[in-house]
DNA sequence: CAAGTGATTAGC
DNA sequence: CTAATCACTTGC
């Protein structure tokens, strides 16, 4: 279960790899239509997971900072959550609504509240994109118990 | 083609 | 606080 996320909001959007309209080879999957797996590589080291939001060539998008692990462990940071899901480059570019290997499913989890904040590492984009909270997560701790989870197989 | 940099993490 | 580490981008 995803559990953090952060929004990356547009060619205005300062912080995003799509910025200013900039369509490099690397962020293309970004402008796909919505559902589109946008993996890239940061610090030379961690695959980062992201899905296009948007329409054909509206380059907007949510990483995927933390998820649930099967075992009901939170799995926090955008660089673990692609190390413990096996994710690499290699899922770069696909379609997550038809994909056999990656998709979404609503488990239909409710939660007391969505928690809000500025996202994290990008101070380059300056005070006002940085400072913007489009950081989104869940606060597990509320949770009663574990989550009843099956697993697709 | 060379150089700078980063949507992070781990370790001191 | 900083090293690690390299694809991607930009500049010459």
């Amino acid at each position: 279960m995803i559990t953090e996320t952060e929004a990356y909001k547009g060619p205005r959007d300062a912080a995003s790899h799509a910025y200013g309209g900039r369509r490099t080879r690397r962020v293309e999957p970004l402008y796909r239509d919505g559902g589109t797996v946008y993996v890239y590589l940061v610090y030379g080291m961690h695959w980062l997971l992201n899905f296009s939001t948007a329409g054909e060539g509206k380059p907007e998008g949510v990483l995927i900072r933390a998820v649930m692990a099967e075992s009901g462990d939170i799995v926090v940071g955008p660089g673990r959550v692609t190390r413990y899901l096996g994710i690499d480059k290699s899922l770069d570019g696909a379609d997550a609504t038809t994909s056999r290997v990656m998709w979404l499913e609503d488990r239909g989890f409710r939660t007391r509240r969505i928690m809000t904040g500025p996202r994290v590492g990008v101070d380059y984009a300056g005070p006002y994109w940085a400072g913007r909270p489009w950081r989104f997560w869940v606060d597990c701790k509320e949770r009663t118990g574990k989550p009843s989870m099956t697993w697709p197989e």
